[in-house]
DNA sequence: GCTACTCCCTATAGCCGCTATAGGGTCAAG
DNA sequence: CTTGACCCTATAGCGGCTATAGGGAGTAGC
């Protein structure tokens, strides 16, 4: 029982071009094709394409992937680096989260300092122009580095 | 007194070619230039550009800051957009946290289902590869969709 | 056979907000 | 007069898709 394309995308609510563009990147293999080209693809491949789109979701990137499916295909004896991506990628989360916790504070604070209708006095906008520069304290710009800065 | 483009970069935490992307896309102004070319910023340039990387720290793409600039150099009597540009955002925030709590969830749950030693058995394979495959349910995936699913 | 419709194919360009690279000009200090 | 830090333009690349153009394949009803 093989699948076209679109059964597959419909199996895994995944788009069609996304489906080849994996495909192109390497993350899915080059599938059998029917005489007039039709890509045609198995079980496995819903499975393999299931376990791609949870990475997916886990905020994983598809070299991170790449290396998880190489391991699934040639298990090596030792997989403790899977732990430390996991581990890895926790980290991260919980970096965005306590950015945006405090982006949001500010963000509330802004809410109510414009009452709606008084020009070129909106408050929001005046707090935009002169407030403190860096959101999670007094000095320069952090947020938009690489890394914040530490104060 | 006036800036060269390096100086600007350091008053305001902002890369060189960056703020020449700006200027590409019309958040700043063709500025002076010297006679070898040299682009001269004022103080004004300073504040507008604070401005703008407030802005990006909010979370705000270049097209929404674009129109608060427009709206500073030319106010209208009602501001009202404003207040509901920010109240988007804080929902907009206040998504992503919730989303990255679930995912934090998922992600820790992850973690100590592989001992680190055991090949191709792997727990954190296997859950990745035949997991419930969506998040926040037992249904297919929604997260990576543009609006989550709804059960 | 013809038409209409849905699906499939490839190739290429665009999205956002930068970042990097190539290849050169300017200017002040030693 | 060379060194080095800065400046200029133009173009391509990043990730992870998404959109568009221009066509072929397969099925159903007439």
């Amino acid at each position: 029982m093989s699948l076209k394309i679109g059964d597959l995308a419909k199996a895994t609510g995944t788009q069609v071009v996304t489906i080849r563009y994996y495909e192109k990147e390497g993350l899915l293999r080059q599938p059998e094709r029917t005489g007039s080209g039709y890509r045609l693809y198995s079980e496995d491949d819903v499975e393999r394409l299931h376990f791609i789109r949870r990475c997916r979701q886990h905020g994983m990137n598809l070299a991170e992937i790449r290396d998880l499916l190489a391991f699934r295909d040639a298990p090596t004896p030792s997989c403790a680096w899977i732990n430390e991506l996991v581990e890895k990628h926790i980290a991260n989360v919980q970096e965005q989260i306590d950015s945006l916790l405090v982006l949001k504070a500010h963000l509330e604070a802004l809410r109510h300092s414009c009452s709606g209708d008084h020009g070129h006095a909106c408050g929001i906008l005046d707090n935009l122009g002169h407030g403190s520069s860096c959101p999670c304290c007094d000095g320069p710009l952090c947020r938009l580095e690489k890394k914040p800065h530490e104060h």
